[in-house]
DNA sequence: TTCTTTATATGAACGGTGTTCATTCGGTGC
DNA sequence: GCACCGAATGAACACCGTTCATATAAAGAA
């Protein structure tokens, strides 16, 4: 965790957040007075701050460095942290827009719903931890829900295969989120985790009397540009809803 | 500069003090010299912590504390707190027993591998959080993973389809079991979590104009005892690979 | 205007975390 | 006997979330 050191001079984090969070802050118009501390403010700060950083990057000292106000502060709008990720998610679910349900191109809109809050968390690195943990029905989530739901009746599914499949597909876009932050980070930062290329090698050297189909086929299971696995899955479990 | 003890028979005196604490430690077993420590000591005394006190109170403190050490001892042995979590999903996975594959009972064997991880999962209360920020390619993981595709491709399915659905397959675990923690918590400890009956009449206060099928349906929206979601949404994944 | 009330912000703590590191310890080989 | 070397210690370090007495500001009442 403590990999930055400031000790040479550098200045501390509280203070880098506050400094990075000045420059984009209103440039012309220096209000003598700061805007009060509210919910949303702290919110917005909070997702800025894991767009830019990450979701273990997000403190609430830094979130409070980067409002310019004391870190105690933020607990007079917000419980505790838990709460403030559950306020985030629930900002990204309610950025979905949801389609009226159209019973020709249902399965379409259900995997597009779904691309749609899976774009939002991979935004913000990370986040879809968050949402793995929170909870699950606040009013954004559940109007998330609804809508989905809304999509799968309409295609024909019945009440309790919707709302199973619905659960389901939202705790898949969660996991898929989570991992696929660290799954070939497309190329180009090739020093952190392992390139595609890498892992195709290291699974040719298993020894192929354990592992036979993934020593002979690596290739192919590391397959998957993009988010075919994210369309393949989902698939899968929209499809079998009617048949 | 603490001196040694010069003559033979009397013991220094931090080894005193250290056999006069040992009469209140642990009266019955007293061993005389304390085992060595090892990554494998040091992953089963995390799960034990895990298993009673639940993941986020896994600490390395309170592990070293568990172990009668100090807690850079650990770092002897493992890299971070990262590797140690790697290393408790490893061996979880590694409980998990693979069948021969048998082409007639394909699906149920494919559920059946998903249902024994999710059993380890839910053992260990908060630990699939670990497996879905955890390392992919671990020694366990991908034995899982190859006796999974076994048994997919025995049941027809492509290379590609299976490779995909395990894959999918693995992720829906770890989220299901992340979550069915916090989901209607056995009805027992009714004071934590909301039970079931609360969240259905929560559902029914919704506005009806906004959320109307949430609203009309909410005893079914919640219904699914024990593990039915879980096996529904895997039959839905693997019931669409052999069409 | 002044006074009072009330909500908000501060800054300093508290107890906890992961991790590092100079030092010490315990055993093995010469 | 002694040097050596990995393992263990204990004290730090830089953080973390959270609380709380205190200060500050805004708003209403007089």
């Amino acid at each position: 965790m403590a990999k930055k050191s400031t000790s040479r001079g550098i200045v501390s984090r509280d203070e880098w957040a506050a400094q990075v969070a000045a420059l984009t802050e209103t440039p012309g118009a220096s209000r003598p007075r700061r805007e009060p501390l509210t919910a949303g403010r702290i919110v917005a700060a909070a997702l800025e701050l894991v767009e830019a950083e990450g979701f273990d990057e997000l403190t609430m000292r830094r979130i409070a460095a980067a409002l310019k106000a004391s870190p105690g502060a933020l607990y007079v709008h917000v419980r505790d942290k838990a709460e403030l990720d559950d306020l985030m998610i629930g900002e990204l679910c309610s950025r979905v827009t949801l389609p009226r349900p159209d019973p020709a191109r249902w399965t379409e809109q259900a995997i597009d719903v779904c691309g749609q809050l899976r774009d939002q968390y991979l935004r913000y690195p990370g986040i879809s931890r968050a949402a793995l943990a929170a909870a699950p029905h606040s009013l954004h989530t559940l109007r998330l829900n609804e809508g989905m739901l809304a999509i799968l009746l309409a295609g024909g599914a019945s009440l309790r295969s919707a709302a199973w499949a619905a659960d389901a597909a939202f705790l898949y876009v969660g996991a898929y989120s989570a991992v696929s932050l660290r799954r070939y980070p497309e190329e180009d930062a090739g020093e952190q985790a392992a390139t595609r290329a890498e892992v195709v090698e290291r699974l040719g050297m298993l020894p192929p009397d354990r592992f036979p189909i993934t020593v002979a086929h690596a290739e192919e299971l590391t397959s998957g540009e993009g988010h075919a696995r994210f369309d393949f899955t989902l698939g899968l479990l929209f499809g079998g809803l009617t048949p």
